[in-house]
DNA sequence: TGTACATCAGTGAACGCGCGTTCACTGATGTAC
DNA sequence: TGTACATCAGTGAACGCGCGTTCACTGATGTAC
């Protein structure tokens, strides 16, 4: 936006637009979040960005190209968040599991346009290699963390930490699909979603034979 | 189908369809699988049933009640199937309750345009009573088999029936939304999604303090 | 500092397409007599 | 058994709409000189 002009609508915008593309990203989220995943169109995207139809096409090949996009970003922030809420396992790997979960959730929640694009809008996560790594370092976190719990857990019959973190990841997700998203058509439940996993992963944390305080 | 007449291409058919009603709902089913229950239109039902485009009118008020009816038969069929599988918890709740278990994801598997018309077209379970219903039906098998399970658990601080029951659905529902559809893009897994589910629920019962045995 | 020029982001008009929906209609059905 | 008639499922033509995509174009930019 390096420079503007006065048009009779008191906007300012000019010919150039100057960061297209991070518009119709910004686009693309708000119409999601409007009409989901399925109805928002490329042209919407322009419309709702205020530039002709044709011009999506010097950013991205088409719809699906820029959904990607919106995925892989989403997956950026999503392994950032976990990554943050695990915090390497700090003060110890009980807490910090539980508040990874808890960050899973909080990241469907406060950025639905992104959890839609990732996990519901058909996008392939192997369609680019930016998105497939993307995706990659998101699971990454969960990986990591059910290693440090499995070595701490009895070795008994303990399951690989990749099963365990596939578990928790379709726990989560499982929850986050039924019950955080379209809260108006979910079932009534005496519970908040985040309780629900939180009690979830203790339970199971306890099937691992952790010594999981319960309060 | 109560007459027929021989036509020009050698296809059998009248003026009156007679069980369009039926024909249609199995050409949403067919669509659905082809093309995912976004990329489904009323125009496409009619075409694939051989009928004008202004025919399904007289039967589904539009698009989203055809979708809605698929999905009151789908959860019919998955409360028909778990309730099956979970046979009154016989010969014991654990075997039971993993059979159940698996009868979720062959479900998933086998029935791919209902589960998609019941969790993936954003139809609301709500829209209609016989939705409701349908819906509600199919967690009752799961409510019933948690409560089972939940009076054999030493009470310590077990958690209630009901909420049992909602981990395992958002297990399964989990497990089958990231690894059992689209197998094209899934993550690459070491193990079948139906061990994924059978190892969870054991930890998870393990969990509760259940005498399960492993293999 | 000024000017000519290559670049390329965005324009706007145009296209063909399939969709959802309506409408007056047609003709098979089955029922009343 | 035969006939007249009401019903209503399906027709097919028509409409307006928004979408995806293309195209030759325009004009702001910044760079070379």
């Amino acid at each position: 936006m390096s420079w503007s002009r006065d048009e009779p609508g008191g906007r300012r915008r000019g010919y150039h637009h100057g960061n297209l593309r991070e518009a119709l990203i910004q686009a693309a989220l708000n119409l999601i979040a409007e009409k989901g995943a399925g109805g928002f169109s490329f042209a919407d995207a322009a419309r709702s960005a205020g530039v002709s139809p044709a011009a999506p096409y010097r950013h991205f090949r088409d719809r699906d190209a820029l959904l990607a996009d919106v995925a892989e970003r989403g997956f950026t922030l999503f392994a950032k968040r976990l990554s943050e809420a695990w915090d390497d396992g700090r003060p110890d790997p009980f807490v910090a599991f539980e508040r990874t979960g808890q960050a899973y959730l909080a990241f469907a929640r406060e950025e639905p346009s992104h959890y839609s694009a990732m996990f519901e809008a058909g996008i392939d996560r192997n369609a680019t290699p930016d998105l497939r790594r993307a995706s990659d370092d998101a699971f990454a976190v969960l990986r990591r963390a059910a290693e440090t719990l499995c070595a701490v857990a009895p070795e008994g019959n303990r399951p690989p930490a990749l099963m365990v973190a596939l578990h928790i990841w379709s726990l989560a997700h499982g929850i986050a699909s039924l019950f955080t998203r379209n809260e108006a058509g979910s079932r009534t439940m005496p519970m908040t979603p985040e309780d629900l996993l939180e009690a979830g992963v203790l339970v199971y944390l306890q099937g691992l034979g952790l010594p999981v305080n319960r309060s």
